[in-house]
DNA sequence: TTCACTCCATCTCCAAAACATATCGAATTC
DNA sequence: GAATTCGATATGTTTTGGAGATGGAGTGAA
């Protein structure tokens, strides 16, 4: 049995007239006749009466229309589904982050616009560090992760610079002047709060060589895998950090951040996915998130009031 | 699309491998490919990424898959209903009755045998008088009924004689002796109580011909539609009746059965469905109650202990 | 009763399409 | 690097869905 004879019969069914419901059909009564056989013998029963005005469904007709007639439906139903996944509206997205992103006015925007235009996607957020989204991208554990850049990554992944933030400098209210910006040199006794160095390679590192640049090496202090330990730290003031411009919507009592003076050193947002086998879904993320980061390109300026 | 299509992916997607599903599908493995290249080229959608162990499914067609799965299932049922439904194993019986027929222990086997067999028949059982029986055969609203036969049933209906059954004597008990059996004619000055004649030609006419036959005209006492009033009546001694031998079935207080003495006249009771047009539901049950007829032939003799 | 009409079944022919066979190219494995 | 696996392509054959013409049964009107 094919759907043509599924087709036909329900035609027949609906028209009670052969002729009709191969006009309908768009084929001639001959043929329609042949099909309604041919499906009468396979299924060994007569489905209609002929009867001298038309047709009329036997019992046994009306049993078959009652399971099959929601059956083309269906089929196109099936054809949708599977149009929508290739245009990547629904199924899902493995979306891994970096913990300093999460707090990005751009990211959450980002995310909610995502969520509006497809909204029969599958959205799963992870936030882990950079080994751990390299490795989730790798292993096909997450289809795209938002992460700082390093050199290091593999070449297997794709990588989009989304934005660039200055660092600024988080330090205890108590050591802080007035002035919105300071020199980064007069921290070169206090300790260095940082997330250590495996957790997170490209804020670790920007951060020495920040200091470096600014002529001192940097006295490590204690350090905190998650960046809101951080910031309790500096709050103890156990010591200064240097972080993104974005955490400054951290409001942690006890914590100002002041810009860098001079030129600050500026850190990136990236996206990462994997150059082969990306998903349509994720196709359409990245573009989404490309689109939408030169708007927020003027808010990561330097602080500089 | 056509059904082929849908095997053919449902193949594919389980044996991943355009050979291995060739050959469960019995064909050749290009025309697989040919007929799978098809089938996405209706959809829009790559439903399998080639590689080279064989093929997987793209998301696209992992959601085609989703909604497919089940088509050949439902189809497969579909012919499991039309058949069931052409064997006569569903769909609905609406049986009309006699009233004197449901206290017949024939008739209330036969039902449940009818049950038994064909359990996924919704059966409809309606009580009603010879002329209702008729009128509802006739017009479609019934497919079989269980009444009296009358010579002036229509001829477009098929009749079978069940069983025949003597009719007794209902009398009051007061008015009884303590035989089993009377002669009628002991009660010619009785008034005979009877249902009117156009709810039951029949058994009115057979009582009436049995009082002329014992060589009296019989007193018309009061009369009532239904057989239980007519015993309320013998009860309240208003009269005796003259019932089939099966109404002994009820147990009315004040109102004995006698045996009519001599050759008792015979009432019988048949089966009547449309010759054209009977649906094969209404042939099985036909058949079944024609089975069942002699079983309870020798049920139905006269009273004589 | 007859004639016209409706409607489905049957027959023949043709073109489209499903399938088979042979072959190729890409990727993998030993 | 040869053998193997696996899907795609090319070409020929067979099947079959559909068109067109015709037939036969039943219905309704003149």
């Amino acid at each position: 049995m094919e759907l043509r004879h599924i087709r036909y019969f329900l035609a027949v069914a609906e028209e009670l007239n052969f002729t009709r419901a191969a006009a309908r059909m768009g084929i001639g009564q001959p043929p329609l006749s042949q099909q309604i056989k041919d499906l009468e013998n396979e299924v060994g029963v007569k489905l209609f009466h002929r009867i001298p005005q038309g047709a009329e469904l036997t019992e046994a007709g009306q049993a078959f229309l009652e399971k099959v007639k929601g059956v083309p439906d269906l089929v196109q139903d099936a054809v949708q589904s599977a149009q929508r996944a290739g245009r990547g509206e629904t199924g899902t997205l493995n979306l891994g982050m970096t913990g300093t992103a999460a707090l990005q006015p751009y990211f959450t925007d980002a995310i909610r616009r995502f969520r509006r235009s497809f909204p029969d996607v599958e959205l799963t957020l992870e936030e882990a560090n950079s080994v751990g989204l390299i490795n989730g991208l790798m292993d096909g554990r997450l289809d795209v992760a938002i992460l700082r850049p390093n050199a290091t990554d593999p070449e297997e992944l794709q990588k989009y610079q989304l934005l660039e933030e200055p660092l600024v400098i988080a330090l205890p209210e108590a050591w802080a002047s007035s002035d919105s910006s300071m020199a980064l040199v007069t921290l070169r006794d206090a300790p260095l709060v940082l997330t250590p160095r495996k957790v997170g390679i490209t804020l670790h590192d920007e951060a020495l060589r920040a200091c470096r640049d600014a002529g001192f090496e940097p006295v490590i202090g204690q350090s905190a895998p998650q960046i809101a330990s951080i910031m309790s730290m500096v709050a103890a003031e156990l010591g200064f950090s240097l972080v993104p411009a974005s955490m400054q919507q951290l409001q942690v009592q006890g914590v100002v951040f002041r810009a860098i003076s001079g030129e600050a050193p500026l850190i990136g947002l990236t996206l990462a996915h994997r150059r082969i086998g990306a998903s349509r879904i994720t196709l359409n993320f990245v573009q989404l998130l490309r689109q939408l980061a030169p708007t927020y390109a003027s808010q990561v300026e330097p602080l500089e009031k």
